[in-house]
RNA sequence: GGGCACUUAGCUCAGCGGUAGAGCACUACCUUGACAUGGUAGGGGUCACAGGUUCGAUCCCUGUAGUGCCCACCA
């Protein structure tokens, strides 16, 4: 016997731990053992380190929702598992975990070490998000479980390096990449966030004479010295004839970097400084004393700042690019923690980069060559992981070539193979696609996939699958050097002298990969690529890849580039992309913002499968997704209604019949359930195949609680509490099938109290064969029979009609009244007969009778072709139901006039569709008709 | 600056070319043999605004305002 209330937390552990033991979940395991078309998803990994929160918990409630309704529709089902090493989250919580414990430091104990002490702490605790995920009732494939790191994996990692190198498609480059100083490496743009940074302090003297008070200035630096644009004269080296002033004015918001100044351009057309440029005038950098040249350069816009901008090709992306075009030097200033070098003048050395930032600012002011300060409003770069700014930085990195890996990726939407749903997103793909900038792939940390090149004495590179294999590439290579260089040349000496090389004159690189660089093989390295495995064979391409917008970038176009490399076919057919979850009030969740909802406390209090059930129901396409709390409530509600609705089956001994025919039943209520059953089901299954999760969702949802709970089962009581025993056997039969029904529609919203009632419901008086995950989705056809729906839907508006009359009679609750219904004929009368113990008993009615014309002081109910007669003598308080009867001809009027303005315009008749003319006189006539009986109602009570 | 969304009941959200819906909240009544995590009945919306298309617009188009997000730039 079930409890009388539903308790997620007695059931979910039990049928988690059920499904595991049971392998339920293994590849090929579905309704039909597998025997049809495969369909597979990989999971989007997450980071080992991660915990789940509320992105995760939609992302992998919807892959699960698509996951068991395939596999019960008979698919051969893979969901593949797994976690993502996550190289610098991961390295982070290690280090901070050794500082917490007062352990040595990464760098003191050493990249070994370090990498043991990484591999314990994932031994230790890299299992929990997965834990959390099965929580969820996420049915992956558990024992396909992968991590990017592991050997497999890592052996795709190398090889497609490797092999991308060797198509250079992979090279290395000297440029600037954005550095993070906090920690240390290299990260790519998508790994760079805005910030915004808005100053507040304004100074002009206009006097140069008259320097900023040192001590003021110094005040307003110490609170933020960014979010200000400064501006600087940089005095001539000579004066200039046609150009009145011995300085140029240029404008900065990072002050510091004129250290690294190497020139100052401004544009060709622009005649306040053509003097300047014609006369090839230099400047004399201020505090360095370099000097440096005025450039005309296009680059330069004569509208902002003051037309002049000082170029600082060492550190920032434009400065680059133009300081190649003028041939500008490059002078780096900076070292790998933001500190300033030995470029820099000496007072500024091992200064931290925002301390020089001042210095520099007042360094001016006492040389009187700060001119103003303004509030500015610009963005500033930030790591998205440190939270510190980014410096642009010149360094050695590896890059891969992605503008020319995006090509077929670019094609293989345009051309249909992979689809994204919603479809717009597809744009948003293409515009990145299209613009898309090398890709910078290492990083100098210690933890990911090291790069697969050493060097050799000279600093020459060779990238190999393996030291071994990097050796014989270098030894060939130095020989062909030898070789081939012209005799007393430095390559031919440095060719022979290390044709010889050993093993540990080789030295491998030390960066290691960026952890997208894995991911991008996920779809194929789980399945065991390189090897030509079965499953590679039977899951590639994947089905549908399920994700959030802010990834498309991150993954899944490099997905799309590294899949189509390798395999020569795209990773999926389909992608589709879900909303953020964000609160209530629409804000991105954050731990900083402190607006986070937990999914495991929502699971604690109304259960993993309410959670479930609020995130599809929730998740329409192409809208952020606000959660309240308020909502998951609501859901957990509707799984004890279905926990009681069983129940009631239960008392009832509705048991499932092997041999029961749902085409087959006699009674008007059985053939209407089933009848619905079969809409729900199509409904179900048409908005899951379209992912339209929230209409699959609220389909289900209105079928159980608005038909089976609030009308079937009422609709029964009469009949089971009878005696009628065909009836009873029957009905008991019909409403185990439903429920059945039921169990298999919810069952991918809600795994835990389906299956857990799936098992309940016995068949024949014997436990079930089969869990509730493999049996078979609903395919239900010609079940519906519109007579039987005309007459329940009678029924449900006759009792609706009563039972609000009874209200707004104020009719005791308790209190039995008689019906009269007027006028009815034969076939009406006939229905009455059949149906009369229900009507009686859901509208609390002691007798039904009929009668040629209405009774006097009767409240009179009209609904479509019946009406009837509610005589209150005694009861009916005359002046309450004279103005329910002038509300409701007012109503019906107000719709009349409607009607007929729509039937009386020539233009409506006769464009209108044939359709919507029926309709609307049906309608009307229907609204007549009532009118003059509610009127011949209102009169009658006026005698 | 470029792009993508959104604006519907007090709140959180569906929906749709032809009678405006749900959950929560609210009001009244009900512990009736599945369920008070419940039942019954109700109140509450000129569907942001202005034009246009249409026989008909909350829905399609254009514009305006507001909100959110993505990308780029930022001297």
């Amino acid at each position: 016997m079930l409890e009388k209330t539903f308790q997620p937390a007695d059931i979910e552990p039990r049928i988690a731990a059920e499904g595991e033991t049971a392998d339920a979940f293994t590849g090929g395991r579905g309704a039909a053992g597998g025997a049809n078309a495969p369909y597979a998803i990989v999971i989007p990994p997450p980071n080992v380190t991660g915990s789940l929160h509320m992105g995760h918990a939609l992302n992998n409630t919807l892959q699960d929702v698509l996951v068991r309704f395939e596999r019960m529709r008979g698919r051969d089902v893979l969901w593949q598992p797994g976690t993502d090493h996550a190289g610098i989250a991961t390295q982070m919580v290690v280090e901070r975990k050794l500082a917490a414990e007062k352990l040595p430091g990464r760098r003191e104990m050493g990249r070994e070490k370090f990498l043991e002490k990484v591999w314990d702490w994932k031994a230790e605790s890299g299992g929990t998000i997965v834990n959390q995920l099965k929580r969820l009732g996420a049915s992956c494939d558990w024992s396909r479980e992968r991590f990017t790191m592991d050997e497999g994996l890592s052996k795709a990692v190398v090889k497609v390096f490797v092999e991308l190198h060797g198509a250079g498609l992979i090279y290395k480059d000297k440029r600037l990449v954005n550095w993070d100083p906090k920690f240390q490496t290299a990260i790519s743009d998508l790994e760079v966030v805005q910030l915004e940074k808005r100053g507040s302090f304004s100074w002009a003297s206009g006097d140069p004479e008259k320097p900023f008070d040192e001590a003021a200035l110094a005040k307003v630096l110490a609170k933020d010295p960014s979010g200000h644009m400064y501006y600087f004269r940089y005095p001539l080296a000579t004066k200039v004839a046609g150009y009145d002033k011995d300085y140029i004015v240029v404008a900065t918001t990072r002050p510091e970097t004129m250290l690294g100044d190497t020139g100052v351009a401004v544009h060709p057309e622009d005649e306040r400084y053509a003097a300047l440029v014609a006369a090839g005038a230099k400047v004399k950098l201020p505090l360095v004393g370099r000097e440096i040249p005025i450039v005309a350069d296009e680059y330069s816009d004569p509208d902002k700042g003051t037309g002049a901008v000082k170029i600082t090709p060492a550190h920032d992306f434009n400065d680059f690019e133009l300081g190649k075009r003028q041939n500008l030097a490059q002078i780096n200033i900076l070292d790998a923690y933001g500190k300033l070098n030995d470029e820099a003048p000496e007072a500024y050395r091992g200064m931290d980069r925002f301390e020089a930032r001042k210095k520099v600012v007042s360094e001016f002011n006492a040389l009187g060559l700060l001119e103003k300060i303004e509030p500015t409003t610009h963005t500033v770069p930030h790591g998205d992981r440190s939270g510190v700014v980014i410096e642009p930085w010149l360094t050695d990195q590896w890059y891969v070539n992605a503008a020319e890996m995006a090509k077929d990726a670019i094609k293989a939407v345009d051309s249909g193979e992979t689809e994204f749903i919603p479809a717009n997103w597809k744009k948003t793909y293409d515009e990145w696609m299209h613009n898309i900038q090398p890709w910078c792939i290492s990083r100098q940390l210690w933890w990911g996939h090291q790069i697969p090149a050493w060097y050799g004495p000279d600093g020459q590179y060779f990238v190999a699958t393996e030291a071994n294999e990097a050796l014989t590439k270098a030894r060939q290579h130095y020989s062909q050097l030898a070789k081939d260089a012209p005799a007393k040349s430095r390559d031919r000496s440095v060719g022979e002298a290390y044709q010889s090389i050993g093993p540990e004159d080789l030295k491998r690189d030390e960066d290691v990969l960026d952890t997208w660089f894995s991911s991008a093989l996920w779809p194929f390295s789980t399945m065991g690529w390189p090897d030509e495995t079965a499953e590679l064979k039977k899951y590639y391409p994947t089905s549908v890849l399920v994700t959030g917008f802010d990834i498309i970038f991150f993954w899944v176009a490099r997905m799309m580039m590294m899949g189509l490399h390798f395999m020569k076919e795209v990773p999926f057919r389909q992608v589709y992309i879900h909303a953020l979850v964000r609160d209530e009030k629409g804000q991105k969740m954050s731990k900083s913002k402190g607006n986070v909802m937990d999914p495991l406390v929502l699971i604690d209090e109304f259960g993993a499968d309410a959670l479930r059930f609020t995130l599809a129901a929730m998740a329409a396409q192409g809208r952020d997704i606000k959660l309240a709390k308020s909502r998951v409530e609501g859901y957990r509600n509707f799984a004890t209604k279905l926990w009681n609705a069983s129940r009631f089956a239960e008392m009832n001994e509705c048991v499932r019949q092997q041999d029961f025919d749902p085409a087959k039943v006699e009674q008007t209520i059985n053939k209407w359930i089933i009848g619905e059953t079969e809409l729900a089901a199509k409904a179900v299954t048409e908005a899951l195949e379209a992912y339209k999760f929230n209409e699959a969702a609220n389909s289900a949802y209105e079928f159980v609680w608005g038909q089976f709970c609030d009308w079937y089962v009422e609709l029964i009581k009469p009949l089971l509490a009878g005696d009628d025993e065909d009836a009873k056997a029957e009905t008991r039969a019909a409403t185990a099938w439903v429920l059945d029904q039921i169990l298999k529609l919810l069952h991918p919203f809600m795994p835990f109290i389906t299956e857990e009632l799936w098992a309940h419901m016995v068949e024949h008086g014997v436990a079930r064969r089969n869990l509730l995950c493999h049996s078979e989705w609903p395919r239900l056809d010609g079940l519906v029979d519109q007579e039987a729906i005309d007459e329940i839907n009678w029924i449900v508006r006759l009792v609706s009609e009563i039972r609000s009359v009874r209200t707004e009679m104020s009719v005791p609750a308790g209190a039995k009244i008689p019906l009269v219904l007027v006028g009815a004929d034969a076939a009406l009368k006939a229905r009455t007969q059949r149906n009369e113990d229900t009507i009686k008993r859901l509208a609390r009615l002691d007798d039904i009778s009929f009668a040629k014309t209405a009774p006097k002081q009767a409240a009179l109910i009209v609904t479509g072709e019946t009406t009837a007669a509610l005589p209150l003598a005694g009861i009916i308080d005359m002046a309450a139901e004279r103005k329910r009867l002038e509300k409701s001809i007012e109503s019906a009027n107000a719709d009349l006039g409607k009607m007929d303005a729509k039937l009386s315009n020539p233009s409506f008749m006769e464009r209108a569709k044939e359709e919507a003319i029926a309709e609307a006189k049906e309608r009307k006539a229907e609204l007549e008709a009532e009118i003059k009986r509610f009127s011949a109602a209102l009169r009658r009570l006026g005698d």
